[in-house]
DNA sequence: CTGCCGATCGCCT
DNA sequence: GGCGATCGGCAGC
């Protein structure tokens, strides 16, 4: 791996970022041993103030204002009372924009993520299953939202995100986001194409 | 202060 | 394919 991803890299359209981010790793609690390494292959764009279904759309409101800062840094909030979702907000200070971290697949730290998702569960999760969807990526590694506001560019975050060292060339599939009722036809949603940590419904 | 509703998930049918 | 769980943000009164 090439080495966490500056703040230059976030600072870009949303969409390019989005993009971009497949196939880099999540890192989580480098060098302890709860470290977790995931690489993503499922994200969406959500663009701020020209964007229905963006959570910034209305402006800088108290929970949203967080994607109206300097990029590099993460949105986390609440879904349904229960899951927790994770972004990586994007564009220029002023400019709010945010990249949904939907799925992942798990590298380095399989047991921990286990322990995470519960271990209480009467069917055994299947690997490609651990971080599958935006709410179960978080639960796995551990965030949540006293992670809100973490800035993944330094050195000290206990998220950050890296370049794989050679980028693969993966076929990415493009198609319209999930689980919002505005703007639905945008194609925002970015996967490695056949992954089988993507999550439903397929691409 | 009240009421609505959601960038979800897993179990049930 | 349907639905219940569960709670914070936000708009409106």
């Amino acid at each position: 791996m090439a080495g966490p991803l500056g703040r230059d890299f976030f600072a870009r359209p949303t969409v390019q970022v989005a993009r971009s981010l497949l196939t880099c790793r999540l890192v989580v609690d480098r060098g302890t041993v709860d470290e977790v390494v995931a690489t993503l292959v499922e994200v969406e764009a959500y663009l701020g103030l020209r964007d229905p279904a963006s959570h910034a759309y209305r402006g800088p409101t108290p929970r949203a204002g967080i994607m109206f800062g300097p990029p590099g840094h993460l949105y986390v909030y609440l879904s349904y009372g229960i899951h927790h979702c994770a972004n990586l907000v994007c564009e220029d200070h002023g400019t709010a924009g945010a990249v949904l971290l939907r799925a992942a697949a798990v590298e380095r730290g399989e047991e921990v993520v286990r322990e995470r998702r519960g271990s209480g569960l009467a069917r055994v999760i299947p690997v490609p299953d651990l971080l599958r969807g935006p709410g179960n990526l978080c639960r796995g590694l551990g965030i949540a939202l006293g992670d809100n506001g973490l800035d993944v560019c330094s050195a000290t975050s206990r998220v950050e995100v890296w370049e794989p060292a050679v980028r693969s060339r993966v076929a990415v599939a493009r198609g319209p986001r999930v689980g919002i009722s505005a703007a639905t036809e945008r194609p925002l949603r970015f996967a490695v194409r056949g992954h089988p940590a993507v999550s439903r419904p397929a691409l």
